[in-house]
DNA sequence: GAGTGGTCTAGACCACCAA
DNA sequence: TGGTGGTCTAGACCACTCA
């Protein structure tokens, strides 16, 4: 285990260290999502540290949803694949109910290169090779979302229409079983535009209506840029919540 | 102190009870916005408990932004006054740039009454008296939030346009320095629009240019709605940044 | 140097869950 | 009944701030 060392110029609390080392075995793959990781006594006894000390750590894993604790069961691994985690992301409710049962309409899905702009976005090469869908997700049998989604082929490899519509709107869930890359957090950037172009006509739209616009960079552990996606809404009857603290 | 009372059908811990007695100070007033409270060893021998519990209650409140600590200083309550957090609520940021400078225009100040929705809204009786405010947010001499409030007369007897124009541009910190009320939280439902009416006008917009739909209700001390808010904005050069956990 | 919050430990005991 | 996370305590010591 790492000395105190305190009153060093870089003076790091030791659950920050401990931090560090429980991530390093999240991306290492020594426990995949939903699996249950060792009980704070044991990694307390591994790390050499008091089991307060791997609590707090633990504790700061799991407020930012990397982990997930249960009272008399023991520490997971957080997945979207569980149920209530699918739409973790998805801020979009119906005005006059609750999340959503959405159907995936896959329009999409070819190869290409980043041009300067996405390589910054995802932190590629210009040039690099990317992977482009398009879908569309109705509710009820109405358009409501028009996505484009744009991931990095290398991670990817393999990536096609299918697995898209296999999982019914959850890319996140796929990107797990399929390539075991966790997303744990996401930016986005929100405005209004008008419709226009191939995006108006597949929501059934006229060019100039009012949509939401809704681009997302999604990372992985490491704060590490995975995926790029934006999502134009029709707004009529759902609106994005958020919550300020 | 409380006892500790294991065992009963309605266990709490005792940080959980140290952090309600600590709030109602809060509303109280023993303490105010800007305040420093005892110290942690001062409130522990206070409510009889250990300077850890005590520790875990203040942890949980600075979370949810109530509290502010600071390492060698004390523990202060937090204000919308202090610098930097004068626009903890505003997530529109320039697309090539940081937060702004707004300069506000006050457009109207009238009294009215509350309808069935507003009454909902902010927990008051259908009829109860409210403020009504309308403004205008302008970004480098060009309009840029048309914002409309409304909040309950009766805790804000005496608010005035003058009181509007005077602080520019927020809200709460003249909420609190003026009438000692303290916003702590607010959900926001955002969608988009076409421009139309008066607001079209005052943004300058033709009928049906996009708009930025933002409505907010604003919380203070036990979860209390004291503001409803519906800010119209042009995205053109602006957006509204998110962060997903 | 005195006072504050921040870290770390060791140990006791409680609540929850599964077998 | 045993294992897990959750609470609470008491005490030592470190880091930061200010007079």
């Amino acid at each position: 285990m790492k000395e105190k060392n305190y009153s060093s110029p870089s003076y790091k609390p030791l659950y920050e260290q401990i931090k560090v080392l429980l991530t390093q075995s999240l991306i290492g793959g020594e426990w995949g999502p939903g699996d249950m990781i060792p009980s704070e006594i044991e990694l307390a006894s591994r790390y050499k540290v008091s089991q307060g000390t791997v609590r707090k750590a633990i504790d700061a894993l799991a407020t930012e949803h990397i982990l997930l604790r249960r009272q008399g069961k023991g520490t997971f691994v957080a997945t979207h694949s569980a149920e209530g985690m699918k739409l973790r992301f998805l801020r979009l409710t119906s005005i006059d109910g609750q999340k959503e049962f959405l159907k995936n309409e896959f329009i999409s899905c070819t190869k290409g290169k980043a041009d300067v702009r996405m390589g910054q976005i995802l932190d590629l090469k210009a040039g690099a090779s990317i992977i482009e869908i398009k879908r569309l997700l109705t509710f009820s049998g109405r358009p409501l979302i028009y996505d484009h989604i744009v991931v990095p082929a290398s991670p990817f490899k393999g990536l096609s229409g299918n697995r898209v519509e296999e999982k019914n709107g959850s890319m996140y869930s796929m990107y797990e079983s399929e390539f075991g890359i966790r997303m744990i957090r996401a930016e986005e950037r929100l405005k209004a535009v008008g419709a226009s172009g191939d995006v108006a006509v597949a929501l059934g739209l006229k060019n100039g209506e009012p949509l939401l616009s809704i681009e997302r960079v999604s990372f992985t552990y490491g704060d590490k840029p995975m995926e790029w996606r934006l999502g134009l809404c029709i707004t009529d009857n759902h609106h994005y919540m958020n919550e300020l603290e």
